[in-house]
RNA sequence: GGCCCUUUAGUCUAUCGGUUAGGACACAAGACUCUCAAUCUUGGGAGACGGGUUCGAUUCCCGUAAGGGCCA
């Protein structure tokens, strides 16, 4: 193994950018930086579904933002290449080849429903459900032939008898026994890889010496040291760090809190505060100071230093923070930053059109355009109230939260989509556009009459949005419903 | 359900066997102020529980509980 540190993230392009990947960016960005390595970002996109290129550039442009600087990556090149997992392919179908021939892995070539009756069996009886090992038996030279018969099956790793110790440098010596672990597919019956083959190949190609990641990928450690060995590979230093947690303490998701780097991005945090709040979480600096500089936490980070509670992502702790930076900064100079985030010209070219034939003077600009301004829009219990028409306003929540999925689950977020999206939604519940569009002007805007619905979103953004009609859903289930006049 | 991880106030954390358990956010009260915010002062609030080890445990070990993750 090289001298010099060489650290990695490896976000997969779907959705908007994740709080947790620059969580974990930070913490590698840090380290490489305090050892003088090497850090490198890879695009886990084996996911053909749902991976898109808006989102992977959506990756590129907020951890830039937060200010983390790659090395190495799909976009700025570098000696180990290609630097996305969809262009490695053949990389990861000739390593499967290699265990397949050594016997650390083999072909399996039960069909989908033959799998599943196990699965079911097993949960019947209670058993640790996984795969039974029919096909592990097959002698190697009748497996081959099959394979270049072309049969249809998966590789699967031959998972060895005994116990495996993960050494991880946060938490010490983590046992597990083997039997533990089911046989796990390494390669799909499409040839694509798994995230635990694609991971363990290229981690040991691009040179890494320190896997740095979230909590979650713990248990899958001893299938990851069990390749290694199977390669004849020495496997990387492991540090798994502490996952961000909802109010709830849960893993930090979507549903329950704004995770998008774009949502903090377009409320108007700072890039210095937010990369100053996430190196507050689960690790502080020995003099316990609290506002300190990018360049401060390379210095100072230390996995001593970590602390291994789930921290909870406290919203009003990051605006807390960013009002000290904001206080702390010379008029001038916050001038210029409010320019460039409320008023940058692209943003307002797209305001405009919508703005323009409600104008009469230059000054109602600001007042038509108030709510894409505004952090979160106030919200009047008449308001909603009143957009619920004759539904209560639990039913209302509901109806939103159905929605939200939807928009949720878009892989864009553009006026089409978006649109036709909601008018299907309305299709299939048996209610008016104006019942779901009365309900999101309010929730979005905060008014009830307001510029056009749909691009209105679309300029929030989905973060925003999304963010934006959740908040309306809580107010509304906490609305106390009308009182029943009583005779 | 199985395996693994975690556990100091509502939240983020300090403490590396001896402290009146410290700081920060939030909360409350007061001061300042045209209002609000900011700022300052003050206040309440914590070692999950039970066993050990030790002269002494928040700190080390073992259980239990709770939370979380992964696999299904």
């Amino acid at each position: 193994m090289s001298d010099t540190v060489r650290v990695r993230i490896a976000p997969s392009p779907t959705g908007d950018p994740h709080v947790g990947t620059a969580y974990v960016g930070l913490i590698n960005y840090a380290y490489a930086r305090q050892n003088k390595g090497q850090f490198l970002l890879r695009i886990e996109d084996t996911d053909r579904e749902r991976s898109t290129r808006e989102s992977e550039q959506a990756i590129y442009d907020s951890l830039r933002w937060v200010g983390l600087e790659w090395d190495e990556g799909p976009d700025v090149g570098g000696p180990f290449g290609p630097y996305r997992q969809s262009e490695r392919g053949d990389i990861y179908r000739e390593h499967a080849m290699l265990l397949v021939r050594s016997g650390a892995a083999y072909p399996c070539f039960c069909a989908t429903e033959e799998l599943e009756k196990i699965r079911l069996r097993q949960r019947e009886l209670k058993r640790q459900t996984g795969y039974d090992g029919t096909c592990r038996g097959i002698p190697k030279e009748q497996a081959l032939a099959r394979m270049a018969a072309g049969e249809p099956h998966v590789i699967r790793l031959r998972v060895p008898e005994g116990r495996t110790t993960v050494i991880d440098r946060l938490r010490g010596n983590v046992e597990i026994e083997n039997e533990q672990i089911d046989d796990q597919v390494l390669l799909k019956t499409d040839g694509f890889p798994t995230y635990h083959l694609a991971n363990v190949v290229d981690d040991h190609l691009m040179g890494i010496t320190d896997v740095i990641r979230a909590e979650e990928w713990i248990s899958s450690t001893p299938k990851h040291l069990m390749l290694y060995t199977a390669f004849g590979w020495q496997p990387p230093r492991f540090a798994h760090l502490p996952l961000l947690r909802n109010k709830d303490k849960s893993k930090i998701s979507k549903r329950k809190n704004p995770v998008s780097l774009l949502y903090y991005q377009q409320i108007g945090v700072l890039p210095e505060t937010m990369r100053n709040f996430l190196a507050l979480l689960g690790h502080s600096m020995p003099d316990e100071r609290e506002l300190f500089e990018l360049d401060e936490f390379v210095k100072e980070f230390s996995f001593d230093r970590v602390s291994l509670g789930g921290p909870v992502f406290d919203i009003e702790k990051l605006l807390w923070l960013n009002g000290m930076r904001i206080r702390a900064m010379a008029p001038e100079v916050l001038a210029g930053r409010i320019r460039d985030h409320l008023y940058a010209l692209d943003r307002l070219t797209a305001m405009v059109p919508m703005a323009q034939e409600r104008m009469r003077t230059l000054g109602d600009f600001a007042e038509v355009t108030s709510f894409y301004l505004v952090m979160t829009p106030k919200l009047a219990a008449d308001d909603l109230r009143e957009a619920c028409k004759t539904r209560t306003t639990k039913e209302a929540a509901t109806l939103l939260a159905g929605a939200i999925e939807k928009l949720d689950a878009l892989r864009a977020f553009d006026k089409e989509l978006v649109e036709t999206t909601l008018r299907a939604y309305c299709e299939e519940l048996q209610i008016t556009t104006g019942d779901l569009f009365g309900l999101f002007r309010v929730a979005i805007t905060g008014r009830k009459a307001a510029p056009p619905l749909i691009e209105s979103m679309v300029i929030l953004g989905r973060a925003v949005s999304s963010q934006r009609l959740r908040a309306a859903a809580e107010a509304l289930k906490a609305l106390p419903e009308p009182k029943k006049k009583e005779g």
